[in-house]
DNA sequence: GTACGGTTTTGATATGAATCAATAATGGAT
DNA sequence: ATCCATTATTGATTCATATCAAAACCGTAC
């Protein structure tokens, strides 16, 4: 562990696009081999965070997009009374930040779910850049539509569908975001507690807990905390009438 | 009537930025004096849309971003067992099809609530140039993350609030944005049906019905059909316990 | 002016999930 | 290994809003 951060330290701030195993999911994905140093230069190694460290918060200056390497993050926005809205979970190659892009503060609050680390882009950088490269000018217009469009099927989700079906297709989200890293989309550890799930998806978390027993009893999952084995992918699809719907 | 379509045809495509009274709230606002020729270059004075009309169709190609000239829109998105879910409502100034930036259709309809006038910007011209001014394409990213950011407060309001709350708070931005056009904050008329509210706001219809009485007897409002009048927005304050969070 | 389809309002009842309450399991820390 | 705090599960009850049903209202066309 020690290691890790010394490894770090020796080069403390550029990060290796070229040798990253994301980078057919992350940035660089929409950046030519022969451009990728130009993303490179801007990029800088984040630290690590342990579980509950905050990486930005709610109304600080924004200053950077954050790209999670390892871990997961979930961001929030705390409303003037206190409540809590979890907002978003984010996975290895996804982009955190975006709802704050041109803006003077972080729009909420991100932390780190497990020990997590990541890659900052410093904003100012970052959109210089995107006015040079035109490609990935519109591959952020894409992810910024992209988190639109997956916040418009949340609030459909949270208006039209029970909480069986809100928690089938949250289960279904991060199984395919899981297969896109190659990794199984059928067992899979949760990065986040029944709490958070409870509250993204405006559920008490007794009923969150209900619903992954009751579907533990129809064979459909099976459930140990957090380890989840989807046994029934079919079973969860037929249970979900939408949220995925790519469109690349 | 004729007349306005005569008007239209005499300078069929090119608008006038310059001469557009929402140019202040617009797109051209981030656009300075002297660059503004660029933009109206690839502005398209898009035709008149009666009340109900298609502007575009989800998951058609993805060709333009409309502004709303006159009139309002609603956008939705149908999901796959036909149910819809209305994703927000935009009034003259406000930008259209954000959602879609960067994909290839669009990713939900749009329909003209009243008589309607857009302005159109084919997407390629328009990421081209805002890869050449740099201001715009911040206020780009500021535009969509705004409209995320929006969305977030959606999906809070749906999860956490009451009918009453998720009520005052669509009459308060509604109020806002009227506001912002310099008319009346307080009285105003709906662009919108009863039944779009509800199900925007992830109610019955009914309910918003019923609020919209209980408010009248409390005093809070005075509505007949689409008329309505904010007689007290301190209470409607209260009600909501958020939505707005400016954050320029 | 009258008639019609669609919208809005109002009332009575049913229900899914919240809340309240308690117990059980888990995972760090010592 | 044991203890404590946090997280998860299960059960009983309540409540806000959906649903069902019907009447009133409105704008438009004839």
């Amino acid at each position: 562990m020690a290691q890790v951060i010394r490894l770090h330290q020796a080069s403390p701030l550029k990060a290796s696009c070229h040798q990253c195993s994301l980078s057919n999911i992350c940035l660089p994905l929409a950046v030519e081999e022969n451009e990728l140093d130009r993303l490179e230069d801007i990029v800088q190694q984040g630290r690590i965070f342990n579980r509950g460290e905050h990486i930005f918060d709610q109304s600080t200056p924004f200053r950077s997009c954050f790209a999670v390497k390892s871990g997961a993050i979930k961001t929030s926005i705390i409303s003037e009374n206190g409540e809590e809205q979890v907002t978003g979970f984010f996975m290895p190659g996804e982009l955190v930040g975006l709802d704050s892009m041109g803006s003077k503060n972080y729009a909420c609050t991100a932390r780190a779910l497990e020990r997590t680390s990541v890659c900052e882009f410093p904003i100012d950088k970052l959109e210089e850049l995107t006015g040079k490269l035109p490609d990935l000018q519109h591959h952020m217009y894409h992810l910024m539509s992209q988190e639109i469009q997956g916040s418009h099927q949340l609030a459909m989700l949270l208006s039209k569908n029970t909480a069986e079906e809100r928690i089938a297709a949250l289960l279904l989200s991060l199984s395919s975001r899981f297969q896109r890293r190659r990794m199984s989309g059928t067992n899979f550890s949760l990065p986040m507690a029944r709490n958070d799930i409870a509250n993204f998806l405006g559920l008490a978390v007794e009923t969150v807990s209900r619903v992954f027993t009751r579907f533990q009893n129809q064979g459909i999952i099976s459930a140990r905390g957090r380890e989840v084995e989807l046994l029934d992918v079919e079973a969860l699809q037929t249970v979900t009438r939408e949220f995925s719907s790519q469109n690349s």
